[in-house]
DNA sequence: CCTAGAACATACGCCTCCGTATGGACAGGC
DNA sequence: GCCTGTCCATACGGAGGCGTATGTTCTAGG
């Protein structure tokens, strides 16, 4: 293996997160083995594990909204096609365990509430901009843009808990993206 | 401090589960301080860190499942009623930090993720009985009972990770409960 | 090549927690 | 009042993780 660098480190520790062991996963030494480093190596590129939460969050910050929104508006269609492409894209990724379930399990740390905070708001903001470009009065698309990311943290909750619960009640995935879409989209 | 005994230590094992450290706070030796005790205490009424974990999820099971639903049970009223007595409980109960927030955040453990799977049954089986009892076909009783709980548990994540946020895009927490039980009775 | 600094390895002290071993205190039965 | 079993304190060993100190290799620039 070559030599690391910050991000290498970054990467590592966001990695464990995702993998189900979430913030204490984020473990210098069991990293240092998984890199094939030591802990010199990482005390060189970070002055306290603080630092490397700190960096793994910032991390997450930018691939779980940034790059998301990004992708989404630069694939075109209208807003109602973006939003529908939104779902999509997030049913996937979050089904197969992003890190967004192990972070939203540690908001007791100060620093990881208030990456979620930001993250919330992002994507609400973001949700509610694609309903109000769908027709929707931006003051009714706010509050249905949290209703609907309420009911998607639950929905993830449900899944990782008690997946074929979810199964047996909830029907196919793409009959359910439209019954949300429906309901957003009322008026 | 007199004698303990088994279920004093599970309850302040819960106790501190509840009180934002989840499972890793429940760890013998500060238990004991707190207690005023010592581990030679803990580790005559039981035999490892793990079954106190586990006595506390009993402990957990029951007040957040069979204890809630007798209260409600006993007290009367039409199955309208006692579904409105349900969500007012939760709600404020829920608010106010219970241990719920702090076990759903850590069903990667097994024995968490089982308990926490059981008192989501229950729930919504009771839910689902109560929506039937209030004449909602069972079948749709149940699907609403699921949607009903997901969107329970968002709330709850978003009250725990953006309290501001939620103060803000929805009203009071009387009238979202009644919008909610509008949606649910509709047909 | 050779040197300076960047990148890393090794070894250590410290803390926190788990679990064990063992001795003591406190009750009730006789 | 003493004895047996229950309940608890004290003391220890071990593991894992953080952070530091100090040596060692790699790499670019001259």
């Amino acid at each position: 293996m070559s030599r690391l660098n910050r991000e290498d480190w970054a990467s590592a520790a966001l990695e464990a997160i995702a993998s189900g062991g979430g913030i204490s996963a984020v473990a210098v030494e069991p990293l240092a083995v998984r890199l094939g480093a030591t802990k010199g190596s990482f005390y060189w590129h970070f002055a306290s594990r603080a630092e490397l939460v700190e960096a793994a969050l910032d991390l997450w910050e930018q691939r779980a909204t940034v790059d998301v929104i990004e992708k989404i508006e630069s694939s075109g269609g209208t807003g109602e096609q973006r939003l529908r492409a939104l779902f999509e894209h997030t049913f996937q990724t979050a089904a197969l365990g992003g890190a967004d379930m192990a972070l939203l399990s540690h908001t007791d740390l100060t620093i990881v509430r208030e990456a979620v905070d930001r993250v919330t708001r992002r994507r609400i903001r973001y949700i509610a901009k694609l309903l109000h470009s769908a027709g929707v009065p931006s003051t009714v698309a706010r509050r249905r843009a949290v209703l609907a990311y309420s009911a998607f943290l639950g929905n993830l909750q449900l899944a990782h808990a008690s997946p074929e619960l979810l199964r047996r009640s909830v029907g196919s995935v793409s009959r359910y993206a439209d019954e949300v879409m429906a309901t957003l989209l009322s008026h």
